[in-house]
DNA sequence: GCCAACGTTGGC
DNA sequence: GCCAACGTTGGC
C-alpha cells in the first residue's frame, strides 16, 4: 500500500468534476508517459492519493483513493496505455499551494518539487502526513 | 508569454 | 546505441 500524487489541469479535470463522480470514481485517463503509468501500475485499490491541481493554483485540494487498479485507458486507441480509477475522499480544508511546499525544508525531496513535470507521482508517508497537515487534516487518512 | 527541464523521435 | 532536434509541460 502507498501513496501517491496525481497531477491535473483544472481544464481537463477538476476537483469538482472529481467529486461529482462520487464512491464510485471515474478513470484516470489520458497519462501518456512511461513513469507515469509505471506508477499507475503500482497502485492497489484503497492507495491514496492527493489531487493536485497545476497550472492556475498550483496547490493540492483534495484526497482521492483508488477504487479500480490499471486497466486500458478507453481514450486511448493504441492500446498501450492504462489508468487507474479513483474517486474523492475529502476535500482539504486549506488548499496547500506548491509555494508553501517549497517553503518546507523536509518536503524539499518530494517529487512534485523535483520533477515537477511528473503527473503521477509516489508520496512517502511522512510527505503524506506533512502535507495533509499543513492542508488541514490533523488526522490524516492512511493506507 | 517565456523558458528550463524533460521525454521522445529519428537519422546515422 | 548515440545524440541532436524537436515537442510538451509547467513554474514563473
Amino acid at each position: 500500500m502507498a501513496y501517491w500524487l496525481l497531477k491535473s489541469e483544472v481544464d481537463a479535470w477538476s476537483w469538482d468534476q472529481q467529486k461529482k463522480e462520487g464512491r464510485k470514481g471515474a478513470e484516470w485517463t489520458g497519462v501518456r508517459n512511461y513513469q507515469a503509468r509505471n506508477n499507475m501500475r503500482a497502485m492497489k485499490e484503497g492507495d491514496l492519493g492527493f489531487f493536485y491541481l497545476s497550472g492556475g493554483d498550483k496547490s493540492v485540494v483534495g484526497i482521492v483513493t483508488v477504487v479500480k487498479e490499471a486497466h486500458p485507458d478507453s481514450t486511448d486507441g493504441s492500446g498501450q496505455w492504462e489508468c487507474v480509477d479513483v474517486a474523492a475522499v475529502a476535500d482539504l480544508p486549506q488548499p496547500v499551494t506548491l509555494a508553501e511546499i517549497k517553503t518546507k525544508p523536509k518536503l524539499e525531496d518530494m517529487v512534485l518539487v523535483r520533477n515537477s513535470r511528473l503527473s503521477v507521482q509516489p508520496v512517502t508517508e511522512a510527505e503524506w502526513r506533512a502535507v495533509c497537515a499543513m492542508g488541514g487534516i490533523s488526522d490524516p487518512p492512511s493506507v
